[in-house]
DNA sequence: GTCCTAATGGAAATGGTTGTCAATATCGGT
DNA sequence: ACCGATATTGACAACCATTTCCATTAGGAC
């Protein structure tokens, strides 16, 4: 019960995860109490969110946070390494960065983003660096399509 | 020199190569004089360019086009596979799309896109379909990284 | 606790993009 | 070449995601 002494730093007393606060340490932000709150209501949800949706999810959540914060916050973290950088629709949205090399699968139909072990293939993306003029960054590589999901639903997009 | 008889048509009297015509038929757009022109004007140059920017060069050129008209053109080009499109800083940019499978490697220095023929190395991305439940398009896929010009010039982005 | 610095939030400004609608150009048939 | 139906164009206003500004507040070291 005495968790005052706990070498780790202080808990976070939000409900936010203390796991919250040393990736933001590691990535070298300070944990305040905004930034763990966004980053966790991101983790909390597997499709991309906008810096709106956040904003309303927050303050349902009863952590009203000013829409500049969560601009600045998302775009922090982004710089950070921490998320991901999508835009559909004319708007900026953010995904947490899984760790290691990946590629991202990303549906025009529903903008749903699935990722995808590198495996072998990567070395595909080292020959590159050699072939051309380019160093290629084997975090961000992008590939465009339809996802099975929407492939059988011709109809509209599924509101996911 | 009765060139009204031609069955390709007649020929646009703007400067612009009745080539650009029978690009704009082929992919189901009316070859109007403006979509000719802002689809000439993207032509002639490597880089990326905006609305504005077209907008300007077009007024330079004794073009006068309205806004309204850019962004109408430049969406439909691109709905019909004639453009590519990237979002830079805010502002959707587009790219005369090259046929043929190939993947583009952006610079997220410089925001310069680079083509590269998929070669045999397009097999990786016919993988993807059977491996997991997704569709690409083979004309779509992007690479993130950094140019070779960018990684010789330290200091800030090369103006281009 | 106290001080200093960084973070926050509300409101206004910014700027790329889209909507509206009358004027205009295009294309088929005659 | 003329004419009518249809699609395109352009000026302007509206829109909306994002940024800026600056006074207030919270975080972290001592």
């Amino acid at each position: 019960m005495g968790s005052h002494t706990a070498t780790a730093g202080r808990r976070p007393r939000d409900g936010t995860s203390d796991e919250i606060a040393v990736r933001l340490r590691a990535a070298g932000l300070s944990p305040t109490r905004r930034r763990r709150q966004v980053l966790e209501a991101l983790e909390g949800k597997r499709r991309l969110a906008g810096a709106h949706e956040l904003y309303v999810e927050l303050a349902g959540q009863g952590h009203p946070v000013g829409m500049s914060t969560v601009y600045r916050t998302l775009s922090a973290l982004a710089d950070a390494g921490l998320l991901h950088v999508f835009v559909r629709d004319g708007e900026t949205r953010y995904r947490p960065c899984a760790p290691g090399r990946h590629y991202h699968l990303v549906c025009r139909r529903c903008g749903d983003v699935h990722e995808h072990p590198a495996c072998d293939d990567g070395i595909w993306l080292d020959r590159i660096a050699v072939e051309v003029d380019f160093e290629p960054d084997p975090r961000l590589a992008e590939v465009y399509g339809v996802c099975g999901r929407c492939l059988r639903t011709p109809g509209d997009v599924p509101a996911d």
